[in-house]
DNA sequence: CTACCGATCCCCT
DNA sequence: GGGGATCGGTAGA
């Protein structure tokens, strides 16, 4: 899979020199493993959603892990229902819901088929189609000065924000995004210097374990990861809310607010 | 059937 | 720094 970064939605005025971008699809192997692995694990991964509007593309940099009803900040909390279902389903899927009423949230299935798990999208650097993003989001257009833009970066600084800034909503909710065009995961091979179909060979005889491909972070070098408890999940009491479950890029612009510091 | 409340964001003071 | 919007899911009567 194979794409080029571009703006074509932009006005003339705005178009710089592209560069292409090699992209990657996830597989259900890397959404296997303790999902608080995975939330880790989906860091510097991408989005990419693809509909009427063109394309979009953001860098996730912010996530947290939810599991299932023994996490008692879990949706899953209640088991299996209606709404839940796709957190009890197989890994990859898109779990998307509503949260006080108006807004939507991202997240992604993980684990094995039958156990409850996911991890929620909390925060992402636009890469491609940042017009659109700022169209969606409401911010500003370009025949319009009066009013103020925020930087790009924090243009999908939220999980809510996220989703209104790449077009998703409760339409999207069970779809495959190992799979699906108009929304899927990947991950940006360029970024390793791995073409697509350049896979490691058989390492076996080595003393050092092979790394295993679907354990590979997304990460450039240089960048570390930080983790703290999950926002907003107070109701779940002490034990749950204290779990250290959110993950995020240290330093990165586009966190949707700083982790707290270490005690 | 009714009541409560949330994995948030934005605008107001 | 504080509160309102807004509606569907969940639980309890």
């Amino acid at each position: 899979l194979t794409l080029a970064a571009h703006h074509a939605g932009d006005p003339p005025s705005r178009r710089r020199p592209t560069s292409p971008v090699l992209l990657e699809p996830l597989t259900p192997a890397d959404l296997g493993g303790p999902v608080f692995d995975v939330a880790r694990r989906l860091l510097g991964a991408l989005i990419v959603r693809q509909d009427d509007e063109g394309l979009r593309i953001a860098r996730i940099v912010e996530t947290e892990a939810y599991g299932g009803p023994e996490d008692r900040a879990s949706h899953a909390r209640a088991g299996r229902t209606a709404r839940t279902s796709v957190m009890f389903g197989p890994p990859g899927r898109a779990y998307v819901y509503l949260v006080y009423g108006r807004h939507h949230c991202l997240n992604v299935v993980c684990g094995v088929d039958g156990e409850a798990a996911a991890v929620l999208i909390r925060a992402a650097l636009p890469v491609a189609g940042v017009e659109r993003m700022r169209r969606a989001r409401g911010l500003a257009t370009d025949g319009d000065a009066t009013l103020v833009t925020p930087g790009d970066h924090r243009l999908a600084a939220g999980p809510a924000r996220l989703c209104q800034a790449l077009g998703i909503d409760r339409s999207l909710d069970g779809l495959d995004l190992l799979a699906d065009e108009r929304l899927r995961l990947a991950m940006p091979a360029a970024l390793h210097g791995v073409e697509p179909g350049d896979h490691p060979g058989p390492r076996a005889e080595r003393d050092e374990p092979a790394p295993r491909p679907e354990m590979r972070d997304h990460l450039a070098p240089g960048e570390t990861v930080l983790s703290g408890p999950r926002v907003g999940v107070s109701y779940a009491g002490p034990e749950w809310a204290g779990r250290p479950w959110r993950f995020g890029i240290a330093d990165d612009p586009s966190l949707s607010r700083p982790f707290p510091a270490v005690a």
